[in-house]
DNA sequence: TCGAGGGACGTTAGCGGTAACCCTATCGCG
DNA sequence: CGCGATAGGGTTACCGCTAACGTCCCTCGA
């Protein structure tokens, strides 16, 4: 093994008490042992034993977090985020993945569990509550992210994703889109109230929902992009075909674009797009996808004070935090000769996607 | 806390170690014991303490992966490859983010070790072999990824960078282009061969190669693409502009296109591009992205291998494993009138990109 | 009948740290 | 001069689990 405590203890001739209150700034230690100890550890490298330590003091300084994908760019911002917020207090985050598979987030659950993080933060991908009750009743406190479970009494960080949905379909709306539809996953958590937000919009526009226009998929494990692809194909068998989609995320979205212009059609002339999520790469697509911004690095930060306020028993009552969604508008809903032709668009002060120009050139 | 070993014993009677083998399936259980104990861990829910352990074995069936970013896919699908094989032999994997910042790295590195992971695996960011020092030296194993440092005798898995920069920069030669420039950091490890690769194709066809065509930054910690992106409007003010570029990799190179879009240029009629990842989002771009394929997921997937043999001590000396990389030709270098006017380009049976065409599809 | 050999379970002693006390000078002060 | 306070350091026990030996007791062969 590598130096210990003990050695260095031993070498100074003092006991192993005193080098580990040295080494945690305890006050009652000289200033001269306490810089004997500082710097024969420098010299040393020494890097004390987080396993034991956690052992004794019963917390690790680390926290937690499950996504379903790290290949979906949303996710990894998050991660980002998140771990940018707990450095800042000297905290370490681990991440693991659950592939989109409840059993392996359940496995990993129980790993993190065991290695005593002090908190969990999870964006979960089971369908339903059972897996989440181990986590659930345990004095591990924990933060559901993004997907909420609405059953659960549980912290929870995400948008909105009713207003997102709602926002998204207004868009569609306004840009004189009639016949439109939803792609998605409706039984998942967030997908149920971006869906909601959607059919509320449809409603408030005394439009008709139809059930064709309404594609949903169980699949699991396909990569999101593919699963977009399909479900998209399927959707373009419907007559008459919808002139706008709003999908469940930008990945989706993309595998969902990807097939209307496979099969010859034009984005947005004859179907326009609307994703979720806002992720960094979505305006560099073949046609930059319109999308709602969800903030993401915003929920990474505040996901990181709840968890870190949390952990400080700071706070008592399970807490939910929903961060407004705003829409990013970009050329899957308004190509570059819609524009003109259309220029009055409400939010779009000059024609053209400004706003994504802006974010090109600089952040 | 929660359950312990020590409960379930007191409740059936039996001492603490009874449990603990009988947990760990130990032969010198007679069967009802076991079953005795089994059926009341699951129970009461109990997950062993691996904390605890861990401090007794020494060993934790953790695996540590320190990438710079997770928001470029080629990391994140590297993590989810990796974190697949290491599954299979019920080893967990925990991610870390250096945001290309060597201090972080650091940091991250310690964190792992002092958390007494098994094997640790690192794309490093560091400039100087400074800080891999302290891993170098230790027992913990650990492997180099996708970044070698070939002053340092360690183990190393990743793409053979040279042939993969003569493989690109070839195709552009194929492709009728002259004035070649690269993109990238070339005081970067894999930076450092892709260069050499690039110079040696343009050696092997008697061209020129021009300092103002080269351009490097330093700047760490900005996105990839933003970087691409003012790297390209610097060399787009060359004259005369070059009429093929090589990026150090997909992200940058999404970048650099945009530049190049946003100068009112054509790409790949004025300018062809080549990447090098073939990062799954690089095929839904606005022009998609010829790249250099280096079997990411087979990557990580050796890795995992790698690392488990590491840990078995089954590896005496430090072994360099290098995945022979790939083209992947998309319109960024084959526009699609080009391809029209110029079928007969090596292994491109038919114009049109099929085999972008063919991943779309289905995998 | 006896001892060897095993099956089934327990005891002891840590892993590397730390919390919570406990000691021992030294010092100030009434 | 005696007392408590304080600085500076040490003892002890224990976190939850397991390696490495014990210790029974039963069986079986000679």
């Amino acid at each position: 093994m590598a130096i210990r405590l003990k050695d260095i203890a031993r070498e100074l001739n003092v006991s192993a008490i005193t080098v580990s209150k040295a080494l945690r700034g305890n006050t009652d230690i000289s200033e001269a042992t306490r810089q004997r100890v500082l710097t024969r550890m420098k010299e040393l490298d020494y890097q004390p034993n987080m396993v034991a330590r956690s052992l004794v003091t019963g917390h690790s300084s680390i926290v937690g977090l499950i996504v379903p994908d790290l290949l979906n760019p949303f996710f990894a911002e998050l991660a980002k985020s998140l771990g940018g917020g707990l450095r800042k207090q000297a905290y370490g985050l681990i991440v693991a993945s659950s592939e989109e598979d409840p059993d392996i987030e359940q496995t990993e659950i129980r790993m993190m569990l065991a290695r005593g993080v002090d908190a969990l933060l999870i964006s979960s991908c089971q369908s339903t509550l059972q897996g989440l009750f181990s986590v659930h009743g345990r004095l591990t406190p924990f933060v559901l992210l993004d997907r909420p479970f609405p059953q659960l009494r549980a912290n929870f960080v995400g948008a909105d994703d009713y207003v997102g949905g709602k926002l998204a379909t207004e868009h569609l709306i306004e840009i004189r889109r009639r016949r439109l539809a939803y792609i998605g996953s409706p039984d998942l958590g967030p997908a149920a109230d971006r869906f909601r937000g959607f059919r509320s919009a449809l409603l408030d526009h005394g439009i008709e929902l139809r059930e064709k226009y309404i594609i949903s998929s169980q699949v699991i494990n396909d990569p999101g992009d593919n699963l977009g692809y399909d479900m998209m194909q399927q959707l373009l068998r419907a007559k008459p075909r919808p002139t706008g989609v709003f999908c469940h995320n930008d990945i989706i979205a993309i595998g969902a674009m990807k097939a209307t212009l496979d099969a010859g059609l034009s984005v947005p002339g004859d179907i326009a797009f609307v994703g979720f999520d806002n992720v960094r790469y979505s305006k560099y697509l073949h046609v930059p996808l319109t999308s709602i911004d969800q903030s993401t690095s915003r929920l990474g930060e505040t996901a990181a004070q709840l968890a870190l306020d949390l952990i400080a028993r700071k706070i008592e009552k399970p807490k939910t935090i929903l961060l407004a969604p705003t829409l990013v508008v970009r050329e899957s809903t308004i190509g570059l000769k819609a524009a003109a032709k259309q220029p009055a668009v409400a939010g779009q002060p000059s024609p053209g996607e400004p706003q994504a120009r802006r974010r090109l050139t600089r952040r």
